[in-house]
DNA sequence: TTAAAAACATGATCTTAATCAACTGAAATG
DNA sequence: CATTTCAGTTGATTAAGATCATGTTTTTAA
């Protein structure tokens, strides 16, 4: 961790292309930057927001990551995402004033804070801003509705790939290796998540490594055949590759 | 179906409490009034809204009932909401100008039209016009992740009760009776969007009349026992709640 | 109005992933 | 640094729901 981290501003942050920025331009980012507010790191396990709790803030994972979820009426908890540097946590408290869901860090991360009052002010001047607030709603619905067809028509060696592949993707667009990664996840959280056992999920990720498709050492993951990862994720498998060419 | 259904007023809608106008006073009301349009009956089948597609206007249903769907790389359909009158549809297209999924209507219905250029310039000057919409947003967001909990954690019986207790719950918000009514979606359709297969929901709608829980006739339910549906929807059986008590 | 096509119901069998169990290794915590 | 708790792996067994098969009823369209 670098003390560099807690003066870094939005203009020269490497995730502004995926964050609140942008499409904002100079003027309208310069303000932007001001109203934010760097907290200090929190850790792994630490409470970001809690769910029912009213809407102070939304926050922009700057280091580091985090899952959300709901908790169910028997007490049971459903992740609903995991959150990668760049993302916004908190917007589905927008409309009610209070948070839907729970996020908490999954190792020590750090957190861009935008107070709502401040957001509210802004968005009225800067209509950009509010597009792109939309922009991450709509993304949410439509993960949403991606994630529906993978648990009902998918199943699990489908699912777990969809995952790797996904992540592999995002860890690629944020500037960091798609080739290997950090599971920052447990394997039960991934099982969580994806509607599957942490039998499942170690079975698969064994099986994988067998097939040649990934190399597991622990937390630590490394991609050798995306291709084939992606494909399968799809419901693609070789045999129906062949036939189809 | 009565002719002066075309001529009807956002002013004296009985579904406005759900819709677009919740929250506007006289005047904006009756600015949004002048800007919709009142389009034609859709039939069975007829498609409001294609996926990918450019993105014109927002639609409410007035009358009858809509399902919306994406379709997966493989071509398989994957229903992701039914719409009942007082929902929006469509406005999942608002990030990218282009929509998600597809909307196709299930029965005979009537659709209010709200063209997108007008809608935009409204939302401008009415904050509470946007607000609404932002609501819509977020309680899609909120309604995925529930559904992302009840497929993840929730087993075939559990998924059919949440379905009828929801569907009882919705038409009772419109003014429909709650304990009796219609399923304009086939049973293949309901199994679709719950993650599950024909046979199993009609083994598990017999099962539900024999159990008393409900009476069925071809399309047409009846709710007989609406508090054991929504216990045993969240996974609380008689037997737990007697352990509890 | 009637033939063809969907939709629905129900039984028999099979498959996938859950559950149960036992063990190993990693990492918090006093 | 020790010990206890948590995370992960692997095997054996089971159960829920899918799949397959067939008959019936309802809808749709010619």
């Amino acid at each position: 961790m670098n003390k560099m981290d807690f003066s870094i501003h939005c203009q020269s942050c490497s995730f502004s292309h995926l964050c609140l920025p942008v499409s904002l331009d100079e003027n309208e980012l310069q303000k932007l930057d001001e109203i934010i507010e760097r907290k200090k790191p929190l850790h792994k396990h630490d409470v970001l927001v809690e769910a029912q709790s009213k809407f102070k803030s939304l926050y922009a994972v700057r280091s580091g990551s985090f899952k959300s979820y709901i908790t169910t009426s028997d007490g049971q908890e459903q992740i609903v995402g995991f959150h990668l540097p760049g993302d916004l946590i908190g917007f589905d408290a927008l409309s009610t004033q209070h948070h839907q869901s729970s996020a908490t860090a999954l190792e020590t991360s750090m957190v861009c804070e935008v107070p709502y009052t401040t957001l509210e002010e802004m968005s009225e001047r800067f209509p950009k801003l509010r597009k792109q607030i939309m922009t991450c709603m709509s993304d949410d619905i439509k993960h949403g509705h991606e994630l529906m067809m993978l648990l009902n028509k998918r199943k699990a060696e489908e699912r777990l790939l969809y995952f790797l592949a996904q992540l592999s993707q995002r860890f690629s667009e944020r500037g960091f290796s798609d080739k290997q990664f950090n599971l920052s996840m447990t394997r039960n959280e991934i099982g969580n998540y994806l509607g599957l056992t942490v039998e499942t999920i170690s079975r698969l990720l064994t099986r994988f490594q067998k097939e040649n498709l990934i190399k597991v050492d622990g937390k630590l993951i490394e991609i050798i055949d995306f291709e084939t990862i992606y494909n399968r994720s799809q419901g693609l498998h070789n045999d129906l590759l062949i036939k189809m060419a």
